[in-house]
DNA sequence: CTTAGGG
DNA sequence: CCCTAAG
């Protein structure tokens, strides 16, 4: 049976969509586990922060410019547009920077030179400018999109297309759904590029931005491609260990995953939530409330990128496009806002990124409880991840990787249009961005609060002090302003005092607040951190240790208990849950005399028969639950299936181990077939047992 | 509360 | 061991 029940679900490797939806109990989790650490990139979010605010203006234009998109007819008016705004970020950065900016501009030159008269090399080249640009700036997220962007780019001149087919349709997820091939590629090399950029790190505050700003801009502008990048971000952030990232509400919430839902639309939707921010992955999740509670459960476990996936490839929607051209102007003030928080560090940041993880446990717990009905908090604080670096001068160096943006809650209608929702998001962030934001230095898990120390003082001009840097983007005084559906009610609230945070904390949701950090994978160097997060939140310990296993580990976060707590929305009933920092039971190895007997009592009632084990062989061990015994069960059979050499622990008795191997079977073999009645049938205890096969 | 499984 | 999903 047992073997069985693998096959059933071997398909794990594999990212599926669907399988959100599906009853728990096929535990997929395997195949989810894939998922999740990708995680979406909502790095963008900070960017987007920064472009929300001036964003009002300009969206007006932009709408328009969207509304022709839309059409599905090219207007040349846009094209130029367009072409006129890469060119001249092209100029700024065409050296080294190449940012994405210039890849940008590139590709939209190198569309313009298409439709004159196309050259494949030529675009070719662009494609690959492209690449290097992001790779070398950005964090494959970024990369990604502007990958994308190219893609839109082209799709929308057909005719450059045409001309010069080879190049652009490997780019262009709109030709071929195959997106994810295409990224992944350019993920690697990416990677790649990112990690000598690592090296070279002294970037001047000057470059830093600009490599933001494309990025930035990169994500809003090309909606489509966002939406399809946001999945493929995903799927190689699971390089990236972590992953838990957080990647998947974003679908999820649109609702594809839940599929039926589509009527949601939402994945385009999701989609630019994403291009814009970070946290739109997170705000993903919040949107998943909006859908159906049957959804909301199970959006959060959804990744984000399963989503994505499903969506990516399909062709993105007008709407979208429409709404990321608007944001693309916005964003390009956010960078420099962004940049000036870096500066404020005093540090030199090179870069920020945003990402966007988020935590995904919790906030299903918190839902557990709470209902569909209540709302969820969400907010986080940003993190940053810092690769350290040696300084030979006095200086400190070090990059941030990425900050994430606090989580949105989202609540809207289903009947509310895209656009609402659109604006929705805009004045969430908007409000936060409003409020100003702080930057929280952590080092070492703590968090440095004078604010005068010198580096010197505070360590952290030591390398292995970089190693768990961390900065936090804290909501300044931020109220957050609620965002509101038109309908609903139950939009979020601002944010709750931090005392209320630091009390939620305790809760599940709470949990939710922190991050994983898991994002990169390009890993200049590894460090750990555990640090991160654990002084600040105490709940979650199991975060943590997720997180070991990516190499981001250095990223950190921290999330300072308050900043959650600002953006934090609406609040459940959280079930009593409060603060228990449930420790873990001590533990305490099975001696021999307890396996003797749990192998005995499974001989005669048989595997899966685990409450009448206990009672009748461990009635009295209180501390031994049929679940611990159902456990020791498993490992026993594991224990008995590889060689002596590799176990470990208190050595087993062979003889038990052997004993354990012939009930095994016994009890598999008899499930499969009698299910039922061989209780009465118990193995036939003696050594006869062999197998009874 | 039990089972069954994945983490 | 923990955590969950499902019965």
């Amino acid at each position: 049976m047992v073997l069985k029940k693998r096959l059933e679900y071997g398909f794990g490797g594999y990212r599926l969509p669907v399988i959100p939806r599906g009853p728990r109990s096929v535990r997929r989790r395997g195949s989810q586990k894939v998922e999740d650490s990708r995680i979406c990139a909502f790095e963008l979010l900070a960017a987007v922060a920064g472009k929300l605010l001036q964003e009002s203006e300009r969206s007006d234009s932009s709408n328009a410019v969207e509304g022709k998109v839309s059409s599905g007819i090219h207007s040349d008016e846009i094209k130029q547009k367009q072409l006129e705004e890469g060119e001249a970020l092209r100029s700024e950065c065409l050296d080294q920077g190449s940012c994405v900016e210039s890849a940008i501009a590139s590709g939209l030159a190198a569309q313009k030179r298409n439709l004159k008269s196309t050259s494949r090399e030529f675009s070719h080249s662009i494609y690959d400018n492209v690449f290097e640009c992001n790779s070398i700036t950005f964090r494959s997220d970024f990369s990604k999109k502007v990958g994308h962007d190219l893609k839109l780019g082209v799709p929308d001149n057909k005719k450059a297309v045409d001309k010069s087919p080879s190049k652009v349709e490997a780019v262009s997820p709109n030709y071929g759904e195959s997106c994810d091939d295409y990224i992944d590629g350019g993920t690697e090399r990416r990677l790649e590029a990112e990690g000598n950029h690592n090296r070279n790190v002294d970037l001047t505050v000057d470059n830093t931005y600009s490599l933001k700003y494309p990025t930035e801009i990169r994500v809003d502008t090309f909606p489509l491609i966002n939406s399809d990048s946001s999945v493929q971000l995903p799927s190689h952030r699971d390089s990236v260990p972590n992953a838990s990232f957080p990647r998947h509400r974003n679908n999820v919430k649109v609702g594809s995953r839940d599929d039926g839902e589509n009527s949601f639309g939402c994945n385009r939707p999701s989609s630019k939530i994403k291009a814009f921010s970070p946290q739109p992955c997170l705000g993903h999740r919040r949107r998943r409330k909006l859908l159906t509670s049957k959804y909301w459960k199970v959006a959060p476990k959804l990744k984000d990128c399963e989503f994505s996936n499903s969506d990516g490839c399909m062709k993105p929607i007008s709407h979208c496009r429409k709404t990321f051209y608007t944001s693309e102007r916005i964003q390009r003030e956010g960078p420099f806002k962004k940049r000036k928080l870096c500066y404020h560090s005093s540090t030199t940041a090179h870069d920020l990124e945003e990402s966007s993880e988020s935590i995904s446990n919790s906030p299903e717990k918190g839902v557990k409880g709470d209902k569909p009905g209540s709302a969820r908090v969400v907010s986080s604080s940003v993190v940053g991840r810092q690769a350290s670096f040696q300084s030979r001068d006095s200086h400190v160096k070090f990059s941030i990787r990425s900050f994430k943006v606090p989580e949105l809650y989202i609540e809207v209608p289903e009947t509310a249009t895209v656009c609402s929702l659109k604006r929705t998001v805009m004045e969430a962030m908007t409000a936060i961005l409003e409020g100003g934001l702080h930057i929280g230095v952590i080092v070492q898990g703590k968090k440095v609060k004078d604010d005068n120390k010198t580096l010197l003082q505070t360590g952290i001009s030591h390398s292995d002090v970089l190693d768990t840097l961390g900065f936090t983007l804290e909501p300044g005084s931020a109220i957050v302003s609620p965002l509101l559906s038109p309908k609903d009610p139950p939009i979020l609230p601002p944010c709750e005092t931090h005392q209320q945070l630091n009390r939620s904390a305790a809760s599940p949701i709470l949990d939710s607040v922190v991050f994983n950090a898991t994002f990169e994978t390009s890993p200049v160097t590894n460090m750990n951190h555990d640090v991160e997060r654990k002084h600040e939140l105490v709940p979650s310990p199991t975060e943590v240790q997720t997180e070991g296993t990516s190499v981001d580990s250095r990223a950190l976060v921290a999330l300072p208990e308050v900043h959650v707590e600002a953006l934090a929305v609406v609040p459940m009933n959280q079930k009593t849950k409060q603060p228990e920092l449930v420790q873990r039971r001590t533990r305490r190895p099975f001696s021999v005399s307890e396996v003797e007997a749990l192998v005995e009592a499974v001989e005669k009632l048989g595997a899966g028969r685990w409450r009448d084990v206990k009672l009748r062989a461990f009635e009295d061990a209180d501390h031994r639950t049929y679940v611990d015994l159902k456990d020791k069960w498993k490992t026993l059979v594991h224990t008995a299936s590889i060689a002596p050499q590799q176990r470990r622990g208190e050595p087993v008795p062979q003889e038990l181990l052997d004993r354990v191997l012939s009930a095994h079977a016994y009890w598999s073999h008899h499930q499969s077939k009698l299910h039922g009645k061989h209780q009465a049938v118990p193995l036939p205890i003696s050594e006869a047992q062999v197998e009874t096969a």
